[in-house]
DNA sequence: GCCCTAAGTGAATCATATG
DNA sequence: ACATATGATTCACTTAGGG
């Protein structure tokens, strides 16, 4: 069975299996409105840049560079650009699922056109990040600096999409445990990874790195969901999502693209399932209620809780509040209250005393999750 | 006689030296309406972002972020936004020479509303340009990557003007002798340099770094050549123009900003012609994820490390944690949990087999550091 | 004076569950 | 819908103050 479909399978087959993992034939707009609504988790963008080449560029031995020249990067104005950008991200956007975000991926021939557009139709921009080239083309010509970066937008669906996909600890420990900044460096895509023709010829003249596709799904999808890519060309999105056990949609025009694509990503080995493992956040972990602990025996009613410092005591009663001298209240409430803060994370603040030391009664916190771990499972 | 000028001065007083190295007083697009058409080499304009703050943002340790909420950053809509901006940057041209050229710095929030229309009113984009600031502000929520760039755009005042200033010879001089990138490193405005009141608060929100400027005019400006700054602030641009023997023209609206910038640029003493060398941003060895190892195919999801005497074996997952049994976390955080310590150098103490012998994954680094070096870091 | 620690800060579009 | 309570979250650098 082939991984390449056309338009007419989506209508006649409505099953979200049948369009997984497959190349959709046809214009990107055309093919998008007949997707189901809210179902991708992700889109990955490497739209047409719109690039105004003059003449050819020759380098200073006379080689003429082989610039991209193809017929599906030519607008014949800004307003045409405009006019395709608007359609596609529109498109998009109906495709997307309430809490996924987009990635569109540019340079500045078109980049700001892109995302003032994406800020118009009511995507929230959540970064722009930089891919820093190691190794990018020179400037020929000396008029200008060296082009050694293009932009990534990174946005969700629309301002109050607050649930978005980013597994920050993973970028964080990651990163020698600093979080991810928002320029990446990495080297262009060319060697054994370029794709080439039975000529040596490269396939298609924009192939982007897997290396930052992947660190594009790292960051901002979990295993087995869906990325779409509207503009498929080499394929690069599928190869990686297959690797990282993420689904993949392409949207492609042109069939030389889909055959060498198709090739590529049967050849791709998905990853164990063990390596694919995020990094949880906390935030991800079960709530535990302060009294649970009173109940569960961890910690008595009557028990002293200090601060790191000694600064402050407070003494915990059986309905799981602390009392200090008349006030009583959460662990957080009085947390706050006596350092004359708002807000307080009472699990950190508040300590206990164990064989002499200090802890925070965040380490019960800790037990008390190893517990309700070991009933789950 | 005072640097601080009015609208009045100038019709009245057409000649060139009358505002030359003066701060013009008044708004934007007015005063740039009363100056001579084609009569600056350069324009730099640090104009409003338009950010748009919910409510207050605290640090972890509950201290509030003394966000930027004046009021000139406020704007009622994009479309508002857009029409400010069309409105100087049309006044910018008219100012500019034919052969003179532009830069506007922003952020995500504003840039490509910017870039876009700049397009439109047919200035011709030269490169877009990223300053990476070694010391950006974090991202306290962990909710996006940390935000550690901005972004210049540099564009000549229409197509066919070939001939502006690009010294790209003391660029490349400046840059090791290779080409001058389009990524910049530079630390963000404090210290000494920062301007405060006699309380300590500084005086302008978002001063600019003297060494961005100096890039900026050393790369586009002759001596003598004239910049102008349609949003002067606290006079960057003015205090850098005045040390490296350019002429400035600033305009501002706020008196506060005015008293400072004048100040400070009276007590900036102009360069000999042959001090006018650029200063480079000095950095450490380059910091070195250990994900980008993986990104880049040095070492694969899935591989088993282990330390030097194979007393403990972790696994590589693809995110760049690794995992032992149930605990997962980065190289040096599993490296100090299992030998019992609060802290260890994870490149040094894992290990992994290459052709039978166990090499410190820390070789790969070296590896990697050297594709990381050719970028100029 | 130096060394060490603590405190402060920078263009920021920075929650979520429950009632 | 809104209000309330819980509780998750920071990097690089400068300055001030104590010993």
């Amino acid at each position: 069975m082939s991984a390449v479909r056309r338009l007419e399978d989506l209508s006649s087959r409505p099953h979200r299996a049948e369009w997984l993992d497959t190349i959709l034939k046809g214009d990107c707009i055309a093919v998008l409105d007949r997707l189901p609504e809210k179902s991708v988790d992700v889109i990955f963008a490497d739209p047409p840049y719109n690039l105004q080449l003059g003449g050819d560029l020759h380098r200073p031995d006379q080689s003429k560079v082989d610039a991209v020249d193809d017929a599906w990067d030519q607008f014949e104005s800004f307003q045409a650009y405009d006019a395709f950008t608007r359609a596609w991200l529109l498109a998009a956007k109906r495709v997307l699922k309430p809490n996924g975000t987009i990635w569109v991926i540019g340079s500045y021939h078109n980049i700001f056109r892109v995302g003032a557009t994406m800020q118009d139709l009511g995507y929230w921009l959540l970064n722009d990040v930089v891919w820093r080239k190691t190794n990018p083309m020179p400037n020929f010509r000396g008029r200008r600096f060296q082009n050694a970066h293009e932009t990534m937008i990174w946005a969700s669906r629309d301002k109050d999409a607050k649930n978005y996909t980013f597994n920050y600890e993973s970028m964080k420990a990651a990163n020698e445990d600093v979080q991810m900044r928002s320029d990446w460096l990495f080297p262009i895509c060319t060697g054994a990874e370029r794709l080439k023709d039975e000529n040596g010829k490269k396939v298609h003249p924009t192939q982007k790195p897997e290396a930052l596709l992947a660190r594009v799904m790292l960051a901002s999808t979990k295993p087995g969901d869906v990325v779409l890519d509207p503009f498929f060309g080499s394929g690069t999105t599928g190869a990686v999502a297959k690797r990282l056990g993420r689904h993949f949609v392409g949207v492609e025009r042109d069939q030389t693209y889909i055959d060498a694509a198709h090739e590529r990503i049967a050849g791709i080995e998905p990853l164990e399932q063990a390596a694919l493992k995020l990094m949880t956040a906390k935030r991800a972990e079960p709530r535990v209620a302060f009294v649970s602990l009173i109940e569960s025996g961890l910690i008595a009613p009557g028990t002293r809780l200090t601060d790191s410092k000694k600064r402050w005591t407070a003494s915990v009663r059986a309905d799981g509040t602390i009392t200090i001298g008349q006030e009583a209240g959460s662990i957080h409430r009085m947390g706050a209250r006596v350092q004359g803060l708002d807000a307080c994370n009472g699990w950190t603040f508040w300590h206990f005393e164990d064989e002499g030391a200090l802890k925070p009664i965040d380490e019960l916190r800790k037990t008390a999750r190893q517990a309700i771990a070991a009933a789950g499972a």
